[in-house]
DNA sequence: CGGTAGATTGATGTACCTCAAAAGCTGTGG
DNA sequence: CCACAGCTTTTGAGGTACATCAATCTACCG
């Protein structure tokens, strides 16, 4: 089901994601190639990224599943997403001073540092890599407002639909899901922090949905027994996940 | 109270906004102000920019209020933010082919069309000004997460109060505000499609906010009865809104 | 084998919604 | 100047989707 994740860097999950949309050059995949150097580790509990720490790294996730959350002052979090492989971490807290949100494994991590200077660096050298980070860029913000409709304007159980299948559709891009389903490491905390739902509420939501023949999260792995009406319930156009390439290209 | 939109482009709202975390010169200025020139007027009801829409220009709003949204299938729908003077309308639809939103006036809007030739011309002639508009970019993104935190994990109570301190605080930067309170043309519709509440709720809630002497929204003004208490009711902490210029200026 | 984290289920409470209706304001035409 | 329609605000009554608290059960791990 899920890909082994490739040790050439021209078949690595970000390539492949950004290939998708964006026609990449030999050259511009060498360079990119030169972003894969420096490949770090994260233990689960150890944060990546954290809020109103200044200068810091970006980072390419390269295998292991990541979040990005805020916590309140009353203790709670919220969770404002999730990141798989071939996506950015930390995008935002290079290109700024400070960060404003913490990152944080999932399950253990491996991925490459990129410094400020190094993303700029291979930016001037191949322009069509820096339109397809910036489509990369922009298309997460498309998530967030996704995600924040969700939240304000959706039942958990659609929260929940809809949460589902934008994951698949992101892990398909990148080949670790089909249309069947997909391996999956949140657990029901996890979940809950993120669709803004108490953990126990989470279990019964998954329950209803196993219930209704829609979809089955179990030792971790989500299977779609009916893709179709999930759709229908969760109101999921994925418009917002396929808007076509930068123009500057 | 609110002061009145300035003629001048050196102290536009947009200027005015810019120049508090960047430093521009008066060539930046100068530049900025050629963005100024093709004004358009918009009434209430007319989309300024609609979701699924190609090829559109960006604005730069000189007056009135406008909100982003985007509406369900269900019928619902979920505003994502509103803009105020010296705000960017679909700086994403500009960069990219189609806009995965909505914007409309929320009162009569004077705006200025920037194309996005002129804006990429602006930016080669003045990379501090590309800076500048990149920051703002970022800040939109950070309010957008923050609004997200508040419909994930606060009560109605404690997003009414963090959402009007928020405004205050964007609103005080072009001039429009001070500590004491705000002019304010939102409707309790309008506010609940924005706090994912349902009207009558919100207004219950303003009531209480008015009766616990914290703040008073009436006749379209926003008072301030308690700043520090409602700071610390709403949990507001305002680093989201601070954060540095970014490291390219 | 005990300890810990996650999953599951039940009982009870509450924050918010929906429906309904009235009252204030604003503009419009007669 | 009044009558009326249309929006917005306000208040009440009753329903529901969710939270909270608490307990049990399982799986995993040293």
């Amino acid at each position: 089901m899920t890909q082994p994740i490739p040790a050439s860097p021209q078949d690595s999950p970000f390539a492949r994601k950004l290939t998708a949309f964006v026609t990449l050059s030999q050259n511009d995949l060498s360079v990119m190639s030169d972003l894969y150097r420096r490949r770090r580790k994260f233990a689960v509990g150890i944060d990546i990224i954290h809020q109103g720490q200044t200068d810091q790294s970006a980072y390419v996730l390269a295998s292991g599943w990541a979040c990005s959350y805020k916590i309140l002052r009353s203790g709670g979090r919220q969770i404002v997403d999730f990141q798989i492989p071939g996506d950015f971490l930390g995008l935002r807290s290079v290109l700024f001073r400070t960060s404003d949100h913490n990152v944080e494994p999932v399950t253990p991590v491996r991925a490459s540092e990129v410094t400020q200077g190094e993303l700029l660096d291979a930016f001037s050298r191949t322009p069509r890599l820096a339109a397809a980070v910036l489509w990369a860029a922009s298309r997460d913000e498309a998530m967030v407002v996704e995600h924040l409709v969700n939240l304000g304007r959706r039942t958990a159980i659609e929260r929940m639909a809809h949460f589902l299948l934008e994951l698949n559709a992101r892990l398909r891009l990148v080949g670790m899901a089909d249309k069947s389903g997909f391996l999956c490491p949140l657990s029901q905390y996890l979940l809950a922090d993120a669709l803004g739902l108490s953990a126990v509420h989470v279990n019964r939501v998954l329950r209803e949905l196993r219930e209704e023949g829609l979809v089955t999260f179990q030792k971790g792995r989500v299977t779609f027994d009916n893709y179709d009406d999930l759709v229908t319930l969760a109101m999921f156009d994925r418009a917002y996940l396929d808007h076509d390439g930068p123009l500057l290209a």
